[in-house]
This record gives structure tokens, C-alpha cells and sequence, in this order.
DNA sequence: GTCAATCTTGACGACAATGTCAAGAATAGA
DNA sequence: TCTATTCTTGACATTGTCGTCAAGATTGAC
């Protein structure tokens, strides 16, 4: 190596994912990105060939730790704690920030018509393992859910949580997302509350 | 009236919304408007002002239709039944086109960042009318639902509507989306599959 | 038939984003 | 210290979109 990387590559992806983030991978431009990180965009073109190949690395990163953290917050508790869990965990996620930076997943799920295929096949692999995750969390909890069949009730939760972050989108504070969860966590569980 | 518009504004609408509805409000150009309609740009900024005012006649459009389909699914039979009805209607409408054009509320909603603030009222505006429509479907039905309060569980399934488009922009089919629908309201009727 | 108001048309300028490139800067290795 | 290689920089051409406008076409009203 002799023309060496003048930039940190772990601090330049991470800075890139929270301008993904908060803008979306369409609207995300190369200069937001050159000026969030510090790094002229040449430089970024060289590195990395173009906006998605930063924009998949990016969601890696995201994906990981996102799969990581749903996991925890499930193990956590009986089946009915674990989904609560997980659904406080995944709502302050996408509520954090100002203005909130809402889900990046639901929001490059949206961008689908827009996308190439590596994207797309991103979205449905996190969406997947995240079903995954859920469907042996429930599966095999202490305290079971209702006997209907593990898998397909981690499908409803996936979409269920694809719907908060819509929610979210429309301008649902977290209180109000946090409420239509423990409602629908209630369902699930075959708990009334009046 | 001197000069007389050459167009039919209803047919310019209707187009108009099947390119915004395939396309998104962002994504749709007036150039593709204009190519839809065989309207010249020139003339559609005349007529309207600018895409975003078209945007709000067709949506507007949309919704009306939108809230009276859902409305009339969820009158036909009992909540559950009627709960049945109004997701095959939603899902049905959201898998259409080739490719599916998906849901027209949702891809705005995620817009949201975007957005101004007229289009961002109409897609919290629609929400809130859908929530009360199954609100008061759910409410009043000779078969009712489980004791939770009707409001809550009308946000609940608005927010599983939502992600029901989220999950058919990730990829899912028309079938799988009406299982997981199917799921979804035997957890809420506390009914049991297996 | 003439007029005046409105619509239509096609071209224009401005702007923002993309991806490329040649020239200069920096540095590991000999 | 010198060299070869890679990175960095700023400029460039290209493309796509927006919104505007003057000139021409159209047509209801008189």
C-alpha cells in the first residue's frame, strides 16, 4: 500500500448510515454524504464505485445490529415480556432522533419500485431473519402464546412492525405507537382490558 | 369562458393518480404526467400550478373510493366477517397492476420528510377516517370482538394495514399477505388453528 | 365576423445530481 | 532519497427536472 486511505472506513460507513437514515437512500445525495463524513466525494466514488455500494454497507452494519438487538430484547422474559420488549426496543428506535429518523429498512422497502435487486434482496433478508428470530422466541418461550402456528404468527408480528414504522411516518408520537403495541400485544396474548 | 380547456379534467385526474400510484408523488414527473395524459407540461402547470396540486385532486379522489370499498366490506357480516372482507379488499387493491402498484397512502406516508404539509394532513387525514370507519364496525357488530376498547383496536388494525404494504413492497404475494391477514384476525377473534 | 380572454405549445434558463478524469499530493518500500 | 502506486482534489460533461414565458391557436360573447 502506498497512496494510503486518508479516512477512517468504519467512522465514514457509520456517519453514512445515519445520513441514509435520515434522508432514505433516494434522497440521500453524494454531496450530503461528502459533507457529513468530511470526505470529498471523488474520494467516495473512488473507494467505493457509487452511492448504493456505501448504501449496502451501511445497511449491513444496521441489519446486524438491529437483528442483534430485537434478539436480546426477546429473550427477555416469558413469550408476552420478550414481544413487549422487543416492541418498546423497536419503537424508540425508529423515534429517536429530531425530527425522528423513523425505520430505515421500511423506508428502503417503500424505495422498492426504485431499487436495484441487492437492495431489495437486503430488505427481504433482514425482514426474514428478524421473522426468524421472533418465531423461535415465541416457539420456545417459558410462557407460551396462544397455540396458533409459531411461524405464522411471527409473519403478523413482522407486520405489525412494518406498520408501526408507518405509523411513525404519519406523525404517531411514541406514546401513541407505544399504546397500539401493548394493544395489540394484549390480542395476541388473548388478554381484555375493557 | 374564452379560451377553453382542451382536456377532461376528470380523465387527467384519473391518470394522474394511476402514475402517482405506480410511480409515488416523489418519484412521478410531470413529464410522465404529461406523457400519460397526452396534456403538454406547459399546460398542466396553467391548469394546476404544480405537480404537488394535482397530487392532492387525485388523492383526494383515492380516498373517497378508498374509505367507502373499506367501509363496504366491513359492513358485510359480522365484525369478524366483515374484518375478512375489508383486508381481502385492501390487499386486493395493493397487489394490483403489473407490477403491483402497491398502496398509494403508505408510499405518501413515507414521503412524509419530504412532503409539505397539505399532503402530509391528507395521509394522517385518511388514517383517522379509516381508524373511525373500523372503529365503528368493530364496535357495533351483531358479532363483536373481544372486550378491548373499539378505538384501540381500530388503531391496531390500520397499523396492521399499513403493514401489510409495507410487507407487499418487501416482496410478499397476494397470498401470502391474506395468510398473514387471516392470522392476524384469528388472534384478535381468539379463535385457534393449530 | 370581430374581439378579447384563455389555453396551448415549444423553447429557455436555472439548478441539482451523477459519474469521470487528469493533475497534484502523499507515502510505503527499496 | 528516490520511485511507484494509490489516494485526493476540483473541474467537467451529462442528464433530468423544474418552473416560466412569449408567441400562436382557439373559441365564447357581442
Amino acid at each position: 500500500m502506498v497512496g494510503v486511505r486518508q479516512f477512517d472506513e468504519q467512522e465514514v460507513i457509520a456517519i453514512a448510515l445515519d445520513v441514509f437514515w435520515r434522508k432514505g437512500l433516494h434522497d440521500a445525495t453524494m454531496q450530503d454524504l461528502a459533507a457529513a463524513t468530511g470526505v470529498q466525494r471523488g474520494s467516495l466514488y473512488n473507494a467505493y464505485g457509487d452511492k448504493e455500494a456505501i448504501f449496502l454497507r451501511a445497511f449491513d452494519q444496521y441489519a446486524g445490529r438491529f437483528l442483534e438487538t430485537a434478539g436480546n430484547a426477546l429473550a427477555q422474559g416469558g413469550a408476552a415480556a420478550g414481544l413487549r420488549n422487543f416492541f418498546d426496543v423497536i419503537i424508540v428506535n425508529m423515534t429517536s432522533g429530531s425530527p425522528p429518523r423513523g425505520c430505515l429498512t421500511t423506508r428502503t422497502a417503500l424505495d422498492a419500485a426504485i431499487s436495484s435487486t441487492a437492495v431489495r434482496q437486503r430488505v427481504q433478508n433482514l425482514l426474514s431473519r428478524l421473522e426468524q428470530v421472533i418465531s423461535k422466541a415465541i416457539g420456545s418461550a417459558p410462557n407460551r402464546l396462544p397455540a396458533i402456528d409459531a411461524n405464522r404468527l411471527a409473519r403478523v408480528v413482522v407486520t405489525f412492525t412494518r406498520g408501526l414504522a408507518v405509523m411513525e411516518r404519519a406523525g404517531y408520537s411514541r406514546k401513541q405507537l407505544k399504546e397500539a403495541a401493548a394493544t395489540f400485544v394484549d390480542t395476541l396474548i388473548g388478554e381484555q382490558q375493557g
